[in-house]
DNA sequence: GCCAACGTTGGC
DNA sequence: GCCAACGTTGGC
């Protein structure tokens, strides 16, 4: 089983939409590099719930991918920011998976948090300017992130 | 295939 | 709101 990180503004898409929802398409990713790990994802795998963009940025939870190899509906739809005129339903272009809510922390393991734990040779996420969406968190890390937010 | 111009991401 | 970093586009 793999772990990974999703990223989501809260003010669009947050882990209190999730939890509410219980499931949702990953839809709306429009990167090649975030496409091939979403391409890549197995149903099992955990993945950490990142809220960017916002007052308080870091991880705050986490899903369970249940769904995998999905065409993402919204390149097919002309009235989504996300359509894509160049994609067609025979030959899609774009895929994501299906996640479950599993947990939302007690608070937030702040990116500056992360930061003075891990090394950027370990962890993408903290990378100088990482802009990258669907992140693999290799096992090493993510149990440790599993740790750190028993103790939240 | 190169690269300048442009658009987007995302932390601050 | 600013801006560094990165990805994409399109002319050549």
């Amino acid at each position: 089983m793999a772990y990974w990180l999703l990223k989501s503004e809260p003010d669009v898409f947050g882990i209190d939409h999730l939890r509410k929802q219980k499931t949702s398409i990953w839809d709306g990713v429009r990167n090649y590099q975030a496409r091939n790990n979403l391409m890549a994802m197995q149903e099992g795998d955990l993945a950490f719930f990142y809220h960017s963009s916002a007052e308080s940025i870091g991880i705050v939870g986490l899903c369970k991918v249940i769904q995998t190899n999905l065409p993402d509906p919204t390149q097919f739809d002309p009235k989504s920011d996300y359509y894509d005129a160049k994609s067609t339903p025979e030959n899609p272009r774009w895929w994501t998976v299906k996640v479950q809510f599993e947990q939302k922390y007690k608070g937030i393991l702040s990116l500056e948090t992360l930061k003075a734990c891990f090394s950027p040779d370990d962890f993408i996420l903290i990378r100088k300017g990482n802009r990258l969406s669907v992140i693999p968190v290799e096992e090493k890390v993510a149990l440790e992130i599993l740790e750190m937010a028993k103790k939240l």
